[in-house]
DNA sequence: TTAAAATCGCTGGTC
DNA sequence: GCGATTTTAA
């Protein structure tokens, strides 16, 4: 391995036997998860119980006690956030440089070794990351290729069944028909096929492909000696010799996968995590990887860390009361040390009008105590829930912020501006090609880009190579043809830039010369104004980076927000998010709307997946409860608007389950009936799914990587042929050359053609 | 190609 | 009941 993964190695580690004075302050569990470093640990670390400073410590440890090197060491996080923040921590605490660690997301790691061997599974190793955006237009155009009804089964449905294979580690060739069931009308293994197919001819990846492409690579085998080896696994079991992972319980069956294969060298594999906390099965996170643990690492040893600095006494006896009631769980007895606290203030309230009134007088009020504002939040289950509160925040004119809001990469022209990088860096992109194609307007129609896109299907080509081997002919008219000529033109133009100069310049360049800045200076709005100066911010930010192709990575693995306030202005504003969002942050005031049935518990999360969904709605309202410092109040109201029409609510069993001892309960209206099950407990039972009784761990048989061979009908056609063109009719062909025809037209006059446009005329009926 | 009309769907959302 | 998307009409 040659790269600057060494530029650690003039740091100089202390001996291990001195004394380290960062342990001092640590609790016993701590301690103990920080200093035992052999083996495979599991830190199930509880709410607010510093799993933060453990995982910074014992990482800073294994470095300052000459353990491992920074490059012998994987730290794997879900987020960018988390990523960033253990890199800030761990350099501050070790005073070590940063560079050449294998700290990141999970996401961003793999990215990072499939690049290295892309051409193993048929990529480049510039190949494009997809987003969201990028896969549902390819996968319209598949639906449309297999005549798949797209009302019947929208786009959406498609990737959230192929993402959720991905999720398992299951690629096409391991599924069978039952798998799929009747989606897509029995068509949906062929979609997944070729949507995969498709990915590999666009030099492309799909965030679920960076997991598998790495599996793909952990399987291939040579045989040396007699003996079998997995020369790509093997590199990297030996490199990594302790992992860390944080957020276990957040795991997928893939990663889960990534991560045991590159473990089982050394076996040094640190887990934390919280079963309790664990909120994201729905895209594809396994609760059973946690909770399997000690059964996958024989000899595990198992960590609890209880002691509870962040919430009162009251709050964390109410969220320990609550979570109880959930069965499929480790176990763990949180305390703390602090003072009992107020009790959970319980408010029924009339309306949800009523209730973001009463919410946003509490605040109000608590603000007359000297609060800040910065330090209270107001968490719903679901989006829908924000607007009521936001419309409150407004009338009485408390500042608030919403977070996980639209993001700066996903504004149109953001994107927009990316596609055409894209398209110069890697002209197999399509997709990006497709999205800029006529923008702005230069007179190619859909009817043009369906001839491009089927001709490019049907010869497994990229788009701008289907341009190319079209423009010399007349199946593309008049005005698409002059305007993409010119278009391929620029894009020569471009690329030279590329290789000349700074890429800051290159993206002036494209935005000015393809006219996309004169477009939106064009139109005179403030927000085509707002647009130019968010590509303005987009070409600076470009600054950071040495490559236009390290920029497009960070792109696509690190879409993060910009800021729209600035921090300073954040510490002076109401928090508005939802409880997934919340999760791993604290407010002293914590807010908690909506306890109603049906609202939260969510009524579509226990149809979906009974027990199970009711539980994961649970652990919810546990990380709800336990981002509050001081206080929280929860309401419910006792009837709701709902899609536009009133529904009389129940309050949350979540609220019944909460210890009554530990609630102020307050009521505007007429006591409220506390929720009794009786009528609920049949149908959980019927719509309970084997969702959590999976057998023991599945394990990576090999995968063998296969290129589908290029598939292209042969149709000599020779001089005299009678054929039939759609567009232009029947005709003679006149010459023959290569793939393109001369053909004299009936009608139509003399024309060269693609033979792929063409049949003979004794078949066309 | 644009604008109006109709339709849909509606839990959570990182990378 | 609302907003985004898609279809249809001109």
């Amino acid at each position: 391995m040659t790269d600057t993964e060494h530029a650690g190695a003039d740091f100089v580690p202390e001996p291990a036997t001195s004394r380290h004075s960062y342990l001092d302050s640590l609790n016993p569990a701590q301690r103990e998860a920080v200093e035992a470093l052999d083996g495979p640990v599991l830190v199930l670390a509880g709410a607010g119980t510093g799993k933060t400073r453990v995982l910074t410590t014992r990482l800073g440890h294994l470095l300052t006690t000459g353990r491992a090197r920074p490059w012998q060491v994987l730290a794997v996080t879900f987020t960018n956030k988390a990523a960033r923040e253990m890199r800030d921590r761990v350099s501050q605490l070790t005073g070590a440089p940063t560079e050449g660690w294998w700290l990141g997301t999970f996401h961003s790691l793999a990215a990072r070794i499939l690049r290295r061997h892309a051409e193993l599974v048929g990529l480049t190793g510039s190949f494009t990351i997809l987003d969201t955006d990028d896969q549902l237009r390819l996968i319209k155009q598949l639906l449309e290729a297999e005549n798949v009804d797209h009302k019947r089964w929208p786009a959406r449905l498609i990737l959230s069944a192929i993402e959720r294979w991905k999720d398992r580690a299951l690629t096409p060739d391991r599924l069978k028909p039952e798998d799929a069931g009747d989606l897509a009308g029995g068509r949906m293994l062929a979609l997944y096929s070729a949507y995969q197919d498709r990915l590999r001819t666009l030099n492309a990846c799909d965030f679920g492909d960076l997991l598998q492409h790495c599996l793909t690579l952990f399987a291939i085998t040579e045989t040396v000696d007699g003996q079998t080896r997995f020369p790509v696994l093997e590199q990297y079991q030996d490199r990594f010799r302790y992992i860390l992972v944080d957020e276990y319980q957040d795991t997928n069956q893939a990663q889960y996968f990534w991560l045991r294969l590159l473990a089982q060298r050394h076996r040094n594999l640190c887990c934390v995590g919280d079963d309790d906390q664990s909120i994201y099965s729905w895209r594809g996170a396994e609760i059973g990887n946690i909770l399997r643990f000690e059964s996958d690492f024989p000899g595990a040893k198992v960590i609890r860390l209880e002691q509870n600095y962040r919430s009162t006494a009251r709050i964390l006896s109410a969220a320990s009361a609550l979570i109880a009631h959930n069965q499929g769980r480790l176990g763990k007895t949180l305390f703390c040390e602090g003072a009992a606290g107020d009790p959970i203030v319980a408010r029924t309230v009339w309306d949800g009008e009523e209730e973001a009134r009463w919410v946003v007088d509490e605040i109000e009020a608590l603000e007359r105590q000297k609060v800040r504002l910065g330090d209270v939040a107001i968490l719903v289950r679901a989006g829908y829930q924000m607007r009521e509160q936001e419309d409150r925040l407004i009338t009485v004119g408390v500042r608030y912020r919403v977070v996980g809001g639209p993001r700066f990469y996903e504004r149109r022209e953001i994107r927009d501006a990316l596609a055409y990088l894209r398209v110069v860096a890697q002209p197999a992109d399509d997709l990006a090609f497709e999205r800029i194609i006529n923008v702005p307007r230069r007179g190619i129609g859909a009817t043009t880009i369906r001839t491009l896109s089927s001709f490019a299907r049907r010869e497994r080509i990229p788009m701008t190579e289907a341009v190319l081997r079209l423009l010399p002919t007349d199946e593309l008219t008049g005005k698409a043809r002059r305007s993409l000529g010119q278009l391929m033109q620029d894009f020569d133009r471009w690329r030279a830039v590329a290789g000349s100069r700074p890429h800051t310049d290159l993206a002036r360049i494209v935005l000015d010369e393809s006219g996309y800045t004169a477009m939106w200076q064009a139109e005179k709005t403030v927000e085509a104004q707002g647009r130019l100066e968010n590509l303005k911010e987009l070409v600076a930010g470009m600054e950071e980076f040495e490559t236009l192709a390290g920029f497009l990575e960070h792109v696509s693995l690190v879409m993060e927000a910009t800021e729209a306030g600035d921090a300073n202005a954040a510490a002076e504003m109401v928090t508005l998010m939802t409880l997934h969002a919340a999760k791993g942050l604290e407010f002293g005031h914590v807010f908690l709307p909506g306890w109603e049935e049906g609202v939260f518990p969510s009524q579509r999360s226990m149809d979906e997946t009974g027990v199970a969904g009711l539980e994961e709605e649970r652990r919810l309202a546990y990380v709800g409860l336990t981002r509050a410092k001081t206080r929280a109040y929860i309401s419910s109201a006792a009837r709701r608007r709902i899609y536009g029409m009133w529904q009389d609510t129940l309050p949350s069993r979540f609220l019944s389950e909460i210890p009554a001892d530990h609630l102020d309960r307050q009521s505007d209206i007429a006591p409220a009936s506390g929720f009794d099950g009786s009528g609920y407990r049949g149908l959980f039972e019927a719509s309970r799914q084997a969702a959590v009784n999976r057998r023991g761990p599945p394990m990576l048989d090999d995968v063998a990587y296969t290129v589908t061979p290029r598939t292209r009908p042969e149709q000599p056609y020779d001089a005299g042929h009678r054929v039939f063109h759609e567009k232009f009719g029947p005709g003679t062909v006149r010459l023959v050359d290569a793939d393109k025809l001369t053909i004299q037209f009936d009608h139509a006059g003399e024309k060269k053609v693609m033979d792929s446009f063409v049949v003979p005329l004794d078949q066309a009926t």
